[in-house]
RNA sequence: GGCAGGUUGUCCGAGUGGCCAAUGGAAGCGGACUGUAAAUCCGUCGGCGUACGCCUACGCAGGUUCGAAUCCUGCACCUGCCA
């Protein structure tokens, strides 16, 4: 048995470990050599987010550290869907699925090394579901699950005692993944499953199935669900969820979320999603309390993850842009090239010239209405250019156009916007 | 299949014929203070219009009425109990 460090205690120390089904068996289980570990991910959008982020890393880790990591696209648990505490699922359609699991399997990639003697392997459990009738289903599978169990599953027993009940549809789910797990175990020698906290009764599901067929015993390694100081999950900007997807949250987007976090958060966030040591944390907890308006550790975290999930160059042009938009300089010193390039990843809308700021907000989108915009500049929130705009009915002139180009319009602190003159 | 209850704005939740774009809370948004942080205080919070106003909205579709979120009918969905 091994005697250092193992990838149980990095997740520790991380903040990336909730519950176990056995400690103990556990540690021995990775001390005795490299295991094969899997994870699975719904493609129940046509994205992933800041939860699943969570489980990219704890298996980049894994992988890291020497073991097997299979990454599961929910092909057919994504035609379902888990239970959610507080309403039914509306189902996707087999396409929409299908359609969404072909991005979430390009997504994934550049997290894990899919080349190399320990390659991370991409499998889809539609392919050993699909094939499933439903009459073997319920013979088969079926047969090893007592119900009187599978309802005391907290996500079923929340559900039932709601009133908005629950279909046999979601109610199954669990059988469904359970099915993967044992799979897995039997194909692949997978014996160990990571999720989210919230999943612990899914993938128990799966452990209990394993040992009842097999005789055989599997592991479960939950990760905390993580809240800020609020108890609110992480991965809202603006009430959106923050994607990992360029297309659905611009690198600019998911760097200024990473970059907003709240001080008495960042730690936490270095720990979980960056490969920064401990001793390069604990000395940039100390840079947030001794010098906090430089940012030092956001500033990190939102790089580090920014790389990460969209790369060194994305990160080098939406740090550039940030530093130029946030910086106290007059935008209208920037040269041409360098304002073009700080507003690119920008969202933007394009204004006619002789245009009112209120249409210029509603055409970049920083105002959802005219009303709302006309109110938003009521209210002293509306700035061209870092010029605060009083006047509701205040006309973009030629001047606002930067190098003829773009005007600068900002709501509030930190939502900016480039309104391109149409030509 | 029967009976009972329910479906309100982002969410929770009041509202039982006009004073309802709809009480209250939360979230969100903006301002002040700051550091693109937190806390706090203030403001705001369906759409169009500068505005008297108009439009859309209280599950869906009809109806009664001068007038309906509120009454009636049908439908859909949810919950519970019974078969």
């Amino acid at each position: 048995m091994s005697t250092g460090p193992t990838i149980l205690d990095e997740l520790e120390w991380r903040g990336l470990l909730a519950q176990t089904t056995d400690d103990a068996a556990l540690r021995d289980h990775f001390a005795s050599g490299p295991v094969t570990v899997y994870c699975g991910f719904d493609p129940t959008a046509p994205s992933l987010h800041f939860g699943n982020l969570v489980q990219l890393v704890v298996l980049r880790r894994m992988q890291r550290a020497g073991h097997r990591v299979i990454v599961l696209v929910g092909g057919s648990t994504g035609q379902i869907g888990d239970p959610k505490p507080t309403a039914e699922r509306v189902l996707k359609t087999k396409d929409q699925t299908a359609a969404n699991v072909a991005r979430i399997k390009s997504l994934v990639t550049p997290f894990l090394d899919f080349a190399g003697d320990n390659a991370a392997i991409l499998v889809d459990n539609l392919d050993w579901t699909a094939p499933l009738s439903a009459l073997d289903f319920l013979r088969d599978v079926g047969q090893h699950f007592r119900v009187n169990q599978m309802i005391r599953k907290e996500s079923v027993a929340a559900r039932l005692n709601s009133e908005i009940g629950i279909s046999y549809t979601e109610f199954s789910y669990q059988i469904l993944q359970a099915m993967d797990f044992l799979h897995l175990f039997r194909t692949l020698g997978c014996t160990v499953q990571t999720g989210g906290q919230d999943q612990w009764g899914n993938l128990t599901a799966g452990v209990d199935l394993i040992h009842r067929v097999e005789g055989r015993s599997a592991h479960v390694i939950t990760t905390p669900l993580l809240t800020d100081e609020h108890g609110n999950k992480f991965g809202k900007s603006e009430g959106n969820a923050v994607w990992l997807s360029s297309d659905m949250t611009s690198p600019y987007a998911f760097y200024q979320y990473w970059i907003n976090i709240a001080d008495s958060q960042v730690g936490r966030l270095l720990r979980v999603f960056t490969d920064r040591t401990a001793e390069e944390i604990e000395a940039l907890e100390r840079a947030t309390a001794e010098t906090p308006h430089l940012r030092a550790a956001q500033r990190v975290l939102a790089a580090d993850v920014t790389t990460l999930v969209h790369g060194p160059t994305a990160t080098e042009q939406v740090e550039h842009a940030s530093r130029v938009l946030f910086g106290k300089g007059d935008p209208a010193a920037l040269d041409a090239g360098t304002l073009r390039d700080a507003t690119a990843e920008l969202a933007g809308g394009t204004v006619d010239p002789g245009s009112t700021v209120v249409d210029a907000l509603v055409a970049t989108g920083l105002a959802d209405s005219r009303g709302a915009a006309r109110r938003l500049i009521g209210e002293g929130g509306v700035s061209v250019n870092n010029v605060k705009v009083t006047d509701v009915e205040h006309v973009l002139g030629a001047g606002d156009f930067l190098h003829d180009e773009v005007a600068l319009v900002r709501r509030g602190r930190k939502h900016l916007a480039a309104a391109r003159k149409a030509s």
